[in-house]
DNA sequence: GGGCAGTACTG
DNA sequence: CAGTAC
DNA sequence: GCCC
């Protein structure tokens, strides 16, 4: 979540020294994307040592022993990380890795003046470079087992054949993550054999037992009669995606996960009374009863509509992931079939502007509807437009004006670029590289100015991402879902002379960087940096001696620097052992967790963000008398060195209370190995959650922003409401989703039963950088 | 022309 | 209430 | 910015 912001000061930061020092700036690019990307790569496990129960933990066990030539690899667990593959089928864009180029300069509100190209930007490095594949995320509870999916190199000695293998580019490998298990399931046949190296160079993993994969690859010719048996030793096979071996060999063709729903991958493999997915009747009466509620509710707003019309979803749909994470500690067994899509993927996209989905969350019900849908279409559209924007291109391609723009190149996986973090992943290779680029630009431009304009670019920019072809008119523009006119123009214009003018002058505008700087500054918005910025103020000395600074601005800019620096983790947890050392003199009973991008498993945050919770407390207010204490000591230790916001006691009625403030580390916790001590004020924010919101609270603060606005926008198209504090069902809304009541507290306290409720897959912090 | 997540704190 | 932050 |  803060991430991004902070990414963006810190770098603009750096590019201001450069700038200053050699006026064009247009390097420290480098430095900040490089910087970017290292932050997001990581991803430990992210659990706070303090955690409870709810984060996995996950040890990494050897995992993949065997594996020899002829036998699957064992189970990697990772189960959920195919699940996330799935799942995650968007991209993430990330903002601020960008910054760089246009960075300082730009925000513009007034474009067009004077031109002059600057260069184009830093040539990023190469994106997919960065991120290993044993940093994926792909692990989850339990075992870690690198999943290295096939990667021989693992598992230490053994495996011949696996060693041999030659994983395909990573954006070929469409099937990371995802386990295999073959039917029958052994390379004695030639073409099974050359299947099964096939799929694994595609990154999928042979698994041994029908148990531990996520798809059941059943040899052409063999009927359910055949399968049956095997079926059955399984209970989650209900779960598992189970198709013919055609349908491994076609989303290797077209580089993407198709829909397994397919006739053609599915016949003769199951049988009318074989309800392929789970009866919603398995759902909780409150859940149920929701979806009812939806119906109608739907239909009255106006937001939903737009998705509802996607996927021909219903109430299967949530009795879907039910099944999977049915309780929270019920670990990974049960985690569904990783094809079922979830709709969450759906939401992120449009959220942060994309899709790629496929013809649509299968698994489902759909199990008709899509399905007939989808084979109608023919693969290669399935496939190419499966990442393809939800419900608006769906629309299109019905009024028949939508395109095929080749396939995406960028498989579902890349969608992970969300997890990796690098902005320009996959956008090196692409087709429209240049045009991503030059767009990004913009994105960064108007970055605070204008976050719905931005994220319009963003999906613009996803939806070239996922041409294999070069987009050059206007024309063929207009026909991606989210490229409207305006886009589309100037993707032509990028197309047709290789820049942008109105990037390029905004970028040239002095101003552009002045608001920029300012914006970087904590308590700045949009709104302040440009009355600053039209009274004549160019720099923060000058806001500091002539402008009237709100508390809060000046420590902003007091510690522009070191809060604009991105926190290591060690610090990170260094600085919560400080505070949990401090509580536990006042109540041992209560517990941190550490939230934010530390949760998702990033090596580096922005800020902290300290989730303070404890058994038995039913609102924020019965901890305050703790928070107060806390922070009167800790103050006075010196650690806390400012608030920022905290807990007015007229405002705060009855609700999350929360302190923002900065803090330093103490000489006596820096690592000695860490090179030398230097104070260095960092953001944080101690987070008041009662017993009972803690799982909604722990969603929230987990994030990341897309990933909530996504689930949220979900929660309300099912006429539900999520917020900090709970999942609510029969909500009121009113004319403009204004809400007249609160709703029914559905729950508040479980992370996963939220998820399960949603009806979304339950997804590993680590999953939800989008 | 409204919506694009939903809320808390500040001044 | 607007602005800002999360 | 786009979409309804």
């Amino acid at each position: 979540m803060e991430e991004r912001e902070l990414a963006d000061k810190i770098a603009y930061f750096k590019r201001l020294s450069t700038i200053q020092a050699e006026e064009n700036g247009d390097d420290a690019y480098d430095e900040e994307e490089k910087a970017h990307r290292e932050r997001c790569k990581t991803f430990h496990n992210a659990t706070s040592t303090s955690n409870r129960a709810k984060s996995p933990a996950r040890s990494v066990t050897g995992s993949q022993k065997a594996g020899t030539a002829s036998q699957p690899l064992p189970h990697p667990d990772g189960s959920q990380s195919s699940d996330d593959l799935e799942i995650i089928k968007v991209t993430p864009l990330n903002p601020s890795s960008r910054l760089g180029a246009a960075g300082i300069a730009d925000k513009t509100p007034n474009f067009d003046e004077e031109i002059v190209p600057e260069s184009a930007g830093p040539d990023p490095k190469p994106a997919h470079s960065f991120l290993h594949p044993l940093l994926r995320p792909r692990m989850t509870r339990q075992t870690s087992s690198l999943t290295l999916d096939n990667s021989p190199s693992t598992s230490t000695a053994k495996r011949k054949k696996q060693a041999r293998l030659k994983l395909l580019p990573e954006n070929q490998q469409v099937f990371r993550g995802l386990r295999f298990y073959y039917i029958p399931n052994d390379d004695a046949n030639g073409v099974r054999a050359a299947q099964i190296t096939k799929a694994r160079e595609r990154g999928a993993t042979w698994v041994r037992t029908l148990k531990e994969a996520t798809h059941v690859i059943v040899d052409i010719g063999l009927t359910y009669q055949d399968i049956k048996s095997d079926l059955i030793s399984d209970s989650s096979s209900a779960e598992k995606v189970i198709v013919n071996a055609n349908y491994p060999i076609d989303c290797g063709i077209h580089r993407v996960i198709l829909d397994p729903n397919q006739e053609k991958y599915v016949r003769n493999l199951r049988v009318a009374d074989t309800p392929p997915v789970p009866s919603p009747s398995s759902l909780p009466a409150s859940a149920q009863a929701s979806n009812n509620l939806l119906e109608i509710k739907g239909k009255q707003h106006k937001r939903p509509r737009k998705d509802q019309e996607s996927p021909p979803r219903t109430q299967s749909d949530y009795g879907e992931p039910l099944q999977n994470n049915t309780q929270s500690l019920a670990p990974v067994t049960t985690i569904a079939a990783a094809s079922v899509d979830d709709e969450l993927s759906q939401y992120i996209s449009l959220v942060q502007g994309n899709s790629l989905y496929l013809e649509m969350p299968l698994g489902e019900e759909e199990e008709d509807s899509a399905h007939s849908e989808a084979t109608q279409d023919d693969e290669a559209e399935t496939g190419s437009e499966s990442s393809e924007d939800e419900s608006s291109r769906k629309k299109k391609r019905k009024t028949g004006d939508k395109i095929q723009l080749g396939q995406e190149d960028t498989t579902w996986q890349d969608n992970f670029a969300c997890m990796k973090g690098g902005t320009r992943e996959g956008t090196v290779d692409n087709p429209n590289a240049a045009t991503i680029e030059l767009l990004q630009s913009m994105v960064d431009m108007y970055e605070h100015q204008d976050a719905w304009r931005c994220k319009s670019y963003r999906r613009a920019i996803t939806a070239l991402r996922q041409q294999t072809r070069k987009i050059t008119t206007a024309k063929e523009a207009m026909k991606l879902p989210g490229i409207g006119k305006s886009l589309a123009a100037k993707i032509e214009e990028i197309a047709a002379e290789g820049r942008l003018r109105k990037l390029e002058h905004a970028q040239q505008r002095p101003e552009n960087k002045i608001l920029n700087l300012f914006l970087k500054v904590y308590g700045v918005g949009i709104s302040q940096a440009n009355k600053w910025v039209s009274q004549g103020y160019r720099t923060l000395e000058d806001l500091q001696e002539k402008a009237k600074l709100s508390t809060n601005q000046r420590i902003g800019i007091e510690h522009f620097e070191d809060l604009n620096e991105r926190i290591p983790r060690w610090e990170v947890e260094a600085l919560a052992a400080v505070i949990r050392e401090a509580a536990g003199c006042i109540d041992a009973s209560v517990e941190f967790i550490i939230g934010g991008s530390y949760r998702r498993g990033s090596d580096s945050s922005g800020d902290i963000d300290l989730i303070i919770t404890k058994k038995g407390t039913r609102s924020p207010q019965d901890l305050l008398p703790f928070l107060e204490k806390l922070i009167k000591r800790l103050t006075n230790d010196g650690f806390l060195t400012a608030a920022l916001a905290s807990f007015s006691e007229n405002t705060n009625k009855g609700h999350g209370s929360k302190w923002h403030g900065c803090c330093v580390l103490p000489e006596t916790a820096f690592p000695k190995d860490k090179g030398k001590y230097r104070p260095i004020w960092r953001r944080i924010d101690l987070l008041l959650v009662p017993e009972t919101e803690f799982g909604a609270a722990l969603i929230y603060f987990t994030g990341n922003d897309i990933f909530n606005r996504s689930i949220r926008l979900l929660a309300s198209k099912k006429g539900l409401r999520l917020n900090q504090r709970g999942l609510f069902k029969d909500v009121l809304r009113g004319k403009k989703g204004v809400t007249y009541t609160e709703g029914d507290l559905l729950e508040g306290r479980d992370e996963k039963r939220i998820f399960e409720l949603l009806g979304v897959k339950w997804r590993e912090p680590h999953e939800r950088w989008c």
